[in-house]
DNA sequence: GCCCCTACCTACTTTAAAGTGAGTTACTCA
DNA sequence: TGAGTAACTCACTTTAAAGTAGGTAGGGGC
């Protein structure tokens, strides 16, 4: 019953070899991805505390975005053993150059 | 029976408020939408052009993923009422200051 | 014992984007 | 008359992303 000859994986990869930019889209255009990365770098590293800015985001969105963006190698992720664990999140070198793009991103947007 | 209270469009209306990035990403994150302003710009100017070269495309999915350019005024469109009638594409301002953003993530993503 | 906290995870439903198939207009060429 | 081409458009199905409900683990505080 199932066509699983899907075309949408095909034409993803068709996309990635044409052009490398549609991977780094690909790596950002999650929907809340930008602004944990922008938040990330103002001091919001942990879970909580993007939960609460990001108010209308659930548990279970947070957390996959985190996982997608860790095994992206965009931010990495420290479990400091405290009172209640802590987990803290910080973005790698690669997450960090994005920032300037995303500058750039405001300022096309705005033009 | 519907649900109607869509928090889907309210999160994206969330995160266009919470910071432009996010407006900029969802111009260019249609599937075809960074190819397409690259060959435009190489030349690839015409509808059946873009179709031979982004061959797994249908006519369905590039006259929509056309229009929305147009829409956020990225491309324009000229007929020339030609023998059979021509129509042609062409990058705008906007358009073209994507370029420089695009050969930024080539080489974020390289990196 | 019982509820609270942080930082998750599983299983499910809903929505929007992507994709398919066939039809349309208007004009040309044989 | 009949086929072909350019550039679409309509009505539909499929897929993947987003969102919802509820559960878990290991401690702390009353």
């Amino acid at each position: 019953m199932k066509k699983s000859n899907s075309s949408n994986a095909i034409n993803k990869e068709f996309l990635h070899r044409s052009c490398s930019v549609n991977e780094a889209i690909d790596l950002i255009s999650g929907r809340w991805k930008a602004l944990i990365i922008i938040y990330i770098h103002e001091g919001q590293n942990r879970f909580s505390l993007l939960k609460n800015i990001l108010s209308p985001i659930s548990d279970q969105i947070l957390g996959r975005q985190l996982k997608d963006l860790e095994q992206n190698g965009l931010i990495s992720k420290t479990i400091v053993p405290e009172v209640p664990v802590r987990v803290d999140y910080e973005l790698t070198a690669k997450g960090k150059s994005l920032l300037s793009i995303f500058d750039s991103l405001e300022e096309w947007i705005a033009s």
